[in-house]
DNA sequence: GTGAAAGCGCTAACAG
DNA sequence: CTGTTAGCGCTTTCAC
């Protein structure tokens, strides 16, 4: 009906038609203090006319904060990433605000300008497993705004952290292949920086002490590479095969079945991630699921809680440079770490 | 070295500390004219000691623009549109701008909510695979800011789009089984108002002039869903299974591996999408690959363009409920179809 | 080459 | 209960 003007219809278009004060449609566009029943009515209706919608711009210099979070990730083809920042955009809508996504492409060098970029139109940024040096983490965390950081825990640094507990994980992978009488294991390991490989080492070198030696193979954390290292890993001679990913142990799977080696029955296999495929695969995969949604909603609670909380306050400054003993729980960062469960299945057995 | 003052840097504290106008610090930071050197180096000096950055939401407000596109996906967990995205923001950010994702969760009820929303913090947006009523999608089109839609065509909506030839790729498949000898084949179809899936149907429907009968069969979208509909697959008697997508694919071989079912031998089966694991089965899959990557480039160069265009020109004032049967290409909008490739690998042969 | 001043569209004191 | 008036931080005429 109502002719559109050209350019954007303002609240001040609203106004003059609904004959109110802008003052009086920004409130009733808040639902503040108690507006006068017809007025409103009349201002309802000329937003809905001119088909108002307030700018979020606008409404961001004035209210000094955008509603937007910033998200960072390596890779968002990973459904690793893509699970989780679904699961974040998911639970952060839920609070009102919205999500700016960007991705690295698994490029360390350009994290940090990345991340600095986000900060410019975000509230508030989630990094995911940044690869990252920590003295530009250390200066991002300094930037004022709430921080968090997902799957990397930085010693000797107060960040906020959620994670997935890798460690527990693959410790639970060792326990289960020992107790089946496994001695002697062949680790495919991930990408070589990752936080996430760093604890699966970490927990490789601690089922050492009940007896499970591995031998670590560099690979990577796709099919390809999973496919490629396939016959490396065979002449590694171990009765079982501990792949970094699903993905990985995928493509393992399918380069054995081509040389004719048979999963479990001549070598067991692990995967880690659960990814959905896991168990349709012949024989489906023993491997550790992980939150990945969950960590997503943490990562969206925990980031929703720290912008309501303090974001410029007069204690936690943190010097980027500094970086004192002092541990990384002085009580200012928080650090969650989420529990992970094994899955057996049909690919691993006793030993031949 | 310098004390941070409480809240953000602005450039007002940039231009004190240079001692310099606000103008002239705008002007190096966008690099514009000939500003003197040794000011334009007091300024970045300045900039670097405060460690000033530009608040995107300011700049957005006085520039008329936020320097954010939207894009809108049914699941950002599935990787048809996480690759999508992925492409998107990359391709966006190189010229310049930041994303804002959104996810409808395949509840096409959301959908013009969040478009909505994403509108009010958006120059543009990208509509991926949209399930709303065409009215709706009218109305969106209506708000004036460049729209653009991913693979879903309206006829005589005059909407730009880009999108995958899907009835090209199932056309493929087609050929190549009727070439092998097959005659009846069961389609395990998609999600029903899904305007994939009608193409596949339409697809399916030509390929009958070839003497190819296709029996029709729902099913849905996941390797669950394959998995489930196996045996009534198995029922319909074919020789030949075409699944909706890989993961419907996947999940049939897998419970046909199950049942004894010997895939190609016993009875073929064709993919679509070929997802990274497609060639990784057993047997390996013959599927067609669609340019994922490629169409969100697409889009996102589409889109800039879009918005380098008329933003609110005299003309293509699309009306929302008008509608007028003017055919969709009424030189406005463009639309282009990406191709695809048919990859035949093991999964099919001539029927026994 | 540089700066003063007027907004961009909205919110939030602060009066009436 | 409602309207007036300042800004939010930045860009951009328009004079100097």
């Amino acid at each position: 009906m109502a002719g559109r003007r050209r350019g954007r219809v303002t609240i001040g278009d609203v106004a003059r038609e609904a004959d109110a004060s802008v003052t009086t449609v920004s409130r009733v566009l808040n639902d503040v203090t108690t507006v006068d029943p017809a007025l409103a009515h009349r201002v309802r209706r000329a937003i809905a006319d001119l088909g108002y919608r307030p700018s979020a711009t606008a409404q961001g210099l004035a209210r000094g904060h955008s509603g937007t979070l910033g998200v960072l990730v390596p890779d968002l083809a990973n459904p690793h990433f893509s699970d989780l920042v679904k699961a974040f955009t998911a639970t952060v809508r839920a609070s009102g605000a919205r999500v700016l996504v960007m991705d690295s492409d698994e490029a360390p060098a350009v994290e940090r300008d990345l991340a600095e970029d986000l900060l410019r139109y975000a509230d508030g940024l989630l990094l995911c497993a940044p690869r990252m040096p920590r003295t530009d983490l250390a200066a991002l965390a300094g930037r004022g705004a709430p921080l968090l950081v997902a799957n990397r825990r930085v010693p000797g640094l107060a960040l906020h952290t959620v994670g997935v507990d890798f460690h527990q994980g693959v410790l639970a992978v060792c326990g289960h292949l020992a107790q089946l009488g496994h001695r002697r294991v062949v680790y495919l390991a991930g990408p070589e920086g990752s936080w996430a490989n760093r604890e699966r080492l970490r927990a490789l070198a601690g089922a050492e002490a009940f007896g499970l030696r591995a031998t670590v193979l560099a690979c990577g954390s796709t099919t390809d590479d999973g496919y490629a290292v396939a016959e490396r890993a065979l002449a590694a001679e171990g009765t079982a095969l501990v792949a970094y990913n699903d993905f990985v142990a995928l493509g393992l799977l399918s380069r054995l079945a081509e040389l004719g080696v048979r999963v479990p029955d001549d070598i067991s296999l692990t995967g880690f991630d659960e990814i959905d495929l896991a168990r349709f695969s012949s024989p489906p995969l023993t491997t550790v699921a992980v939150p990945r949604s969950g960590l997503g909603r943490a990562a969206a609670l925990a980031l929703v809680r720290l912008m309501s909380g303090d974001t410029d306050g007069d204690d936690g400054d943190v010097d980027g440079e500094a970086g004192g003993g002092t541990g990384c729980d002085q009580g200012e960062a928080a650090s969650e770490a989420l529990p992970v469960e094994l899955h057996v299945r049909g690919s691993t057995s006793a030993p031949s």
